[in-house]
DNA sequence: TCAAATAACTTATTATAATAAGTTATTTGA
DNA sequence: TCAAATAACTTATTATAATAAGTTATTTGA
């Protein structure tokens, strides 16, 4: 296969191209995608190479291979690593219908501190053990709202490498995740998480706007990428009264 | 390769063989396995069916390839799905020295109710689609404990297939995650978690030892397995003042 | 003695090929 | 007309082989 830009490898080439065939929606949850030998003869590849494409999407969610009869396509999966507000809704008709999703209402991202070089912060429970303790980091600080009501609060701290031009970025009202995949070829692969449920201090009420006191979510995760050196963290507080976060792991 | 139990593909008996070699120590952390090459020799095995196995330790957090170099043995991974239990430990030298882990502490795992047939619960947000409103499920209520203090109480849902004599397995003190993996043959490949942070109430406030109204986190995930037709479900409520729930995503 | 070049190791990518096992469609024969 | 058999489809497993790209060890020559 020849003249593609940067010389990907050829597997590497048919999954984003089949990924983005899913996002697109030309093909539907449901559907089944060609089959092994269609691609084949499509693409001109030999099936090692096909499948090795193909078991990306399936580790990824994007598929399932069922054997004799194909690779049904899934409903596309939240990213690893992201975390999405869903109501409570928990009524029978609302749980079949899938309406926990908050397509009614305003969801905004504000930047509350533009990405800066920082030292690790003290505060994060995740240590970064291959690094000196004065490397540098990016941080950044962001509100999330529903209807102009603050939901969660999160700073995200990444390695100063791989990100020319970081801070020129435009990061409010958009997928960080898919930043990090588009611009900068990052692709998260995995991670840890801490969880707890905290009362809000007076710091955290204030962001959020709820008494001090009320419980709060807190969510540190390291999160891991398809460049072993580097990882990054976030740390979130949440309100959960009227949302609830959910993520994939 | 001959006479092995089960008939199952060989790349998947290379890959179990691998992943006890690391969990029994014959590799540590830090190690190189052997090269695919010498692997080939060993197992009298061919590249494409070496690396497949190798493929699935990556995935699973066994090991991390480097181009050139080898397969390097990493710390054993936390399962998917599993959620441990870590003190809050700040400080430098114990982040350091990874001394989180809970070794001077005693844990203990009380089966509430032991595996019943049941519906499907209502208190849930996960709702499965697949089945009619009566089928039946094993369902199990368990409490975790540390120095005899309550610190989580779950309810497991499981599906009534794949699971002959589920209700006699012993369950207490045991990690429900290699039950289903060795007993059952069930690996968790990934799933999805509701999180919320919640004020006691009078019933989880008592499960816990707790005041009413104090903070505590509500975890619901939906786990799938290898066995597409066998997701099963978890309804965690624990209390985070003195430990923390942490897991790999 | 030491930097550069080379050799020898490693994993990564891609091809060709055969056969096994599961699913679905079509044909056959009662 | 319909159940069983067969054909044709699918993904799954395993082999053989060549070459590319990264890392480390050894050799060479200044």
């Amino acid at each position: 296969m020849t003249d593609q830009l940067n010389r990907i490898p050829q597997y590497q080439y048919l999954y984003e191209t089949l990924r983005q065939d899913i996002i697109r929606g030309v093909f539907k949850s449901g559907d089944l995608l060609p089959s092994e030998s269609v691609l084949q003869q499509q693409y001109r590849l030999t099936q090692p190479t096909i499948r090795q494409a193909l078991s990306l999407l399936v580790q990824e969610g994007y598929i399932r291979k069922h054997q004799g009869k194909g690779s049904i396509v899934q409903a596309i999966p939240i990213g690893l690593g992201v975390m999405s507000l869903k109501t409570h809704a928990i009524n029978a008709d609302e749980k079949t219908a899938n309406l926990g999703e908050l397509s009614s209402e305003v969801i905004t991202t504000t930047i509350l501190t533009k990405p800066y070089l920082c030292v690790f912060p003290n505060e994060l429970l995740f240590y970064p053990t291959d690094e000196t303790p004065d490397t540098q980091y990016y941080c950044l600080d962001r509100l999330r709202s529903v209807n102009d009501s603050p939901v969660f609060y999160e700073k995200l701290i990444l390695p100063n490498r791989y990100l020319p031009n970081f801070p020129r970025q435009r990061l409010a009202n958009r997928s960080f995740f898919d930043l990090l995949r588009t611009k900068y070829g990052l692709v998260v692969t995995g991670g840890e998480q801490k969880i707890q449920a905290l009362a809000a201090d007076h710091s955290i009420a204030g962001q959020l706007q709820i008494k001090q006191g009320s419980p709060v979510l807190r969510l540190e995760k390291r999160i891991d990428t398809n460049k072993s050196d580097f990882s990054f963290y976030s740390l979130l507080f949440a309100r959960t009264d009227q949302f609830l976060l959910q993520g994939r792991f």
